[in-house]
DNA sequence: CTTTACGCCTGACGGC
DNA sequence: TGCCGTCAGGCGTAAA
C-alpha cells in the first residue's frame, strides 16, 4: 500500500504525538507479521524510554530511543492509528502501543500482514540488513541523473523495476514509478541500461517532482490508504496514468495502456512514453 | 554477478 | 448463493 509519501505522511502526523513520549506498554495479538515480532526485545529496549526519534529510511519507520529502535513496515496493506486509550480493537490490529502522558494508544493494522514490527539495538538503524543496503533517498542530493544513469549502465532489466529497486533508490514503488516515467516520456520497460543520461536526468527531476507534490498531497488514496488520523490522501487526483487502463491521455489524447512488467501492472501512454534511449 | 518468478496473507470483485 | 480465478500501493528469497 503505502510508498515513500504515505510513509512520510503519517511519520509526520505521528512524530508530534511521540516525541518526547515514551510507550508503557506493548500489546502483540498476533506476533506472526511478515517476520514474527521480538516482542522481548521490544518490551526490554523500547518500553518506558523517551522516544528520541521519529524517523524514516525508505518505506521503513524507525522510532528511536536510547539504546535502540524500533522499526515498522506498514507492507501492502499496514495502518497505524492513533486512538483513545480504552477504545475499540478492530480487526487485524495485532500490535497496540499505550502512550505515556495520557497521549492514548497507536494501533498497528495490517489486513495481509506483510508488514514487520522489529527490533535494532545500538545507535544506529543502517547497520540492519533490511537497511544496510537501500539506495539514496530521493530527495537528497545522491538522488540524481548522474547516478541513476551510472548504476543502470549493463543492466537489461525494464526501468521501471530498476526505479522500484530499493538497493537503487528508496521510495517509488508501482504507482510513482510508473507516474515518475510517464512524466519523464519514457516507456516503463525500456531496459535501464539503455537510458541515457540525458534521460535519466529528466527522470530524476520528475521523480523528485511527483513523490514531492504526492507529499503535498497527503499521498495518495487508491483503495485503502489512511495516515495515522484515518484521513485519506489526495494525490489519486493527480494520477495521469496508474490505473487508467483504456482512458485518454491528459497530454496527446491517445488511450493509456498496460502491461505486466516484473508481475506488476504497469501503466503507461503508448505516445507520450517512448523507446528511445 | 543479474534477472525472473514465487510466495507471504486477506479481501474484494468479476465471471460462471 | 457459491466457487474460482485474478488482482491489490512490498519485498526477501530461491532458482535460472
Amino acid at each position: 500500500m503505502p510508498e515513500l509519501p504515505e510513509v512520510e505522511t503519517v511519520r509526520r502526523g505521528l512524530s508530534p504525538h511521540l516525541l518526547g513520549k515514551g510507550i508503557t506498554k506493548l500489546e502483540v495479538r498476533r506476533p506472526n507479521l511478515r517476520w514474527e515480532i521480538p516482542v522481548q526485545a521490544l518490551q526490554t529496549g523500547l518500553l518506558n524510554r523517551p522516544i528520541k526519534t521519529v524517523g524514516r529510511r525508505g518505506k521503513y519507520l524507525l522510532l528511536g530511543v536510547k539504546g535502540g529502535w524500533a522499526l515498522l513496515h506498514l507492507g501492502m496493506s499496514g495502518h497505524l492509528r492513533l486512538a483513545s486509550e480504552g477504545g475499540p480493537v478492530r480487526k487485524h490490529d495485532h500490535v497496540t502501543f499505550h502512550l505515556s502522558d495520557g497521549e492514548g494508544v497507536l494501533h498497528f493494522n495490517d489486513t495481509r500482514r506483510f508488514g514487520a514490527l522489529l527490533w535494532i539495538a545500538g545507535p544506529d538503524p543502517e547497520v540492519h540488513p533490511l537497511l544496510a543496503d537501500l539506495g539514496p533517498e530521493p530527495f537528497s542530493a545522491a538522488f540524481s541523473g548522474a547516478y541513476l544513469y551510472k548504476r543502470s549502465r549493463g543492466r537489461r532489466l525494464a526501468v521501471k523495476n530498476f526505479l522500484m529497486d530499493g538497493r537503487v533508490a528508496v521510495g517509488a514503488g508501482n504507482i510513482y514509478a510508473s507516474e515518475a516515467l510517464f512524466r519523464a516520456g519514457i516507456h516503463p520497460s525500456l531496459a535501464a541500461g539503455k537510458v541515457s543520461l540525458k534521460r535519466y536526468k529528466h527522470l530524476a527531476t520528475m521523480a523528485r517532482r511527483v513523490l514531492e507534490q504526492a507529499l503535498e498531497q497527503g499521498g495518495t488514496t487508491l483503495r485503502d490508504f489512511r495516515n495515522s488520523e484515518e484521513k485519506p490522501g489526495y494525490f489519486q487526483h493527480a494520477l495521469k496514468v496508474y490505473g487508467r487502463e483504456g482512458e485518454a491521455c491528459y497530454q496527446c489524447g491517445s488511450t493509456i495502456e498496460s502491461l505486466r512488467i516484473g508481475q506488476r501492472s504497469s501503466f503507461y501512454c503508448p505516445v507520450c512514453q517512448t523507446k528511445r534511449t
